[in-house]
RNA sequence: GCGCCUGUAGCUCAGUUGGAUAGAGCUACGGACUUCUAAUCCGUAGGUCGGGGGUUCGAGUCCCUCCAGGCGCGCCA
């Protein structure tokens, strides 16, 4: 399907260098002109702006100059059969049945491979997502980043690219020795061991969890030693067993990581210490109040920013130089984070290093999300982990269909803040689209199930038979599937999820419509037939588009 | 004060590098099951695209300015 317009970019360059009295460079030919869906369908399907390019230029008006174009314009293959020009200046394409019919035909014969393409054939792209840090359990915001990362992977592999997802732990900072320290409080709180808990601690219950846990482990006695001797045991093990309730949360999600990367290994390794030296040699960083500073407002940034503190201590973005250097070595294409709207401050920052380390700031690329308004009786409610009352995921998922919450994170642009609004989700999930586009699938495996009770064959892909798709809701419903291949395309470029259920959403809605007026298993066999190969069309493309979302595609509802 | 994001129907949002009469869903009201699932379909209603300027054949989209909201501007992470 993409093919077609490049086809007809070519065929509209060669005649425009062919009839216009003007040097036509190729380059700005093929970045100016534009073939896409038509707005109006009755005119055609797809629609070029070559006329309103091209008017100016030579002094004539859009549409006089649509009008001459379109007369010249001829496609031996035979896919187009209709080119009309309209006002003010359009030249629309009508597709041939005969080109609409062998696209289905693909669907069905590429079957979980139709859409997809290999524009990243051999490009390895590392994304990092949720990375939350190990001091509390996901909360509900978290979930936006996690299905909308792991769809987002899950277009690139659609459009050939090899995707690394990653999460980055941060273990090694004073908020993990904070943790540690909440829970050895806790733990002796529970044990009836004089204790204080420490100030700025963290107090959310989950503490007492990973307390009990660490009792079970450890044994009462363990608990009685001097704190400093246990400290850095109980960190450890108060992180690991975080890490361990957030893998879980993200499973039930549906989200799996290839790399769980430690920010401790950065100066296991030294990686830390030799790039800190390596960018002070070179005078990217240098010594100032007894700190250590990165030049970034050489590159952008509004300030240097410290890397070392005066402690001696390294600085969240200080490990940070460090964590993408790694990354840098590895060797992807692309690194692209994805950050909440609280982080946007820090892109420049990260840029300017990738910059210094690799004079290819390209390789870094940053997704920024606006966040999660979680609302409850018509109320915000305030998330905050400090003090201790936020919503979490995993009380979510206990509440809500994993399908249902997937698609309710990437339905909408990662520009909006998005609303949740937890009793419209539990009391009125039935109104949510996800329902709407599953019962498609469910409709669909309906009938082949009564197609099967009939013995109505039920056609393979050498056997279809399309040529008696004439009705306008068949058609409507054909074109539509036949767009799949662009839409992941898109949804690629623009990094976009939400481009696939705005596609979802409508197919569907043409299928209702389809459904409602046109019966599949009716008295006339090749009428039967034909219908038989659409619904196995749309049951495809639901499928492949379902998938790439993580959400699933059920038998029956 | 500076920076990023947002402002489109009563509500929630689409609207690819400027293009045709600005679109969906929800809500409201009125219709459609003897048939493959009514978790569906059809119809009606609903708009000064936050305000004001500018750029041009043409602006929701680009530029300027103002207003409103969210977030950031740490030797926090």
């Amino acid at each position: 399907m993409i093919n077609i317009y490049n086809k007809i970019k070519k065929v509209l360059y060669d005649e425009v260098k062919e009839m216009l009295p003007i040097e036509i460079d190729m380059e700005e030919f093929y970045k100016e002109v534009i073939v896409e869906r038509s707005r109006e369908k009755k005119y055609g399907d797809l629609a070029t702006n070559t006329a309103f390019v091209f008017s100016k230029r030579i002094n004539k008006s859009p549409i006089d100059l649509a009008h001459q174009l379109s007369e010249r314009l001829y496609f031996p293959g035979g896919e187009i059969t209709e080119i009309v020009p309209s006002h003010p200046g359009f030249i629309n394409f009508k597709l041939s049945n005969k080109f609409i019919n062998s696209e289905l035909i693909k669907i069905l014969e590429l079957k979980s491979r139709y859409g997809t393409n290999y524009t990243g054939k051999g490009k390895k792209i590392n994304l990092e997502f949720v990375s939350s840090n190990p001091t509390g359990p996901l909360h509900v915001g978290h979930g936006r980043w996690a299905a909308f990362g792991d769809c987002l992977s899950n277009i690139f592999e659609a459009n050939g690219y090899e995707v690394i997802k990653e999460y980055y732990i941060n273990d090694a900072g004073t908020q993990v020795e904070l943790l540690g320290k909440s829970v050895l409080a806790r733990c002796r709180e529970i044990l009836n061991i004089p204790s204080e808990f420490p100030e700025g601690g963290y107090p959310g219950k989950y503490v007492y969890d990973i307390a009990e846990t660490l009792i079970e482990k450890k044994g009462k006695d363990y608990f009685s030693y001097q704190a400093d001797k246990i400290i850095k045991d109980i960190c450890i093990q108060s992180t690991e067993i975080m890490m361990g309730r957030i893998k879980e949360t993200l499973e039930m999600m549906g989200v799996k990581f290839d790399i769980w990367f430690n920010e401790s290994e950065l100066y296991k390794t030294g990686l830390f210490n030799q790039v800190i030296d390596s960018l002070e040699k070179k005078n990217f960083i240098y010594f100032k109040d007894d700190a250590k500073w990165f030049v970034s407002s050489k590159y952008g940034d509004d300030k240097d920013r410290v890397v070392i503190r005066k402690t001696g201590e390294p600085t969240y973005f200080g490990a940070d130089i460090a964590y993408l250097k790694n990354k840098l070595n590895r060797g992807y294409d692309k690194n692209i984070y994805i950050w909440g709207s609280d982080h946007h401050g820090d892109v420049m920052r990260l840029k300017a290093v990738a910059k210094v380390l690799e004079k290819e700031p390209a390789k870094v690329e940053v997704i920024i999300g606006q966040f999660v308004n979680l609302i409850s009786k018509g109320k915000p409610v305030r998330m905050s982990r400090r003090r201790g009352k936020f919503f979490t995921l995993r009380e979510l998922l206990k509440e809500l269909d994993k399908d249902v919450i997937r698609y309710f994170f990437v339905m909408k642009s990662l520009d909006t803040p998005l609303d949740f609004d937890l009793d419209l989700a539990k009391e009125k999930s039935m109104e949510n689209p996800v329902y709407y586009i599953q019962y498609v699938h469910a409709r669909i495996e309906s009938i082949l199930k009564k197609a099967k009770e009939k013995d109505i064959e039920i056609p393979s892909f050498d056997k279809i038979n399309l040529d008696f798709i004439s009705q306008p809701d068949e058609i409507a419903l054909s074109k539509e599937l036949i767009f799949y291949p662009f839409i992941i395309k898109k949804a690629c470029q623009n990094r976009a999820t939400h481009i696939i259920t705005n596609y979802l959403e409508n197919l569907a809605k043409i299928f209702h419509l389809f459904y409602t007026n046109c019966r599949v298993i009716v008295e006339d066999n090749s009428v039967t037939n034909s219908r038989m190969s659409l619904i196995l069309a749309t049951k495809q493309v639901i499928k492949n588009a379902l998938k790439i979302l993580g959400v699933s595609a059920p038998e029956s509802m």
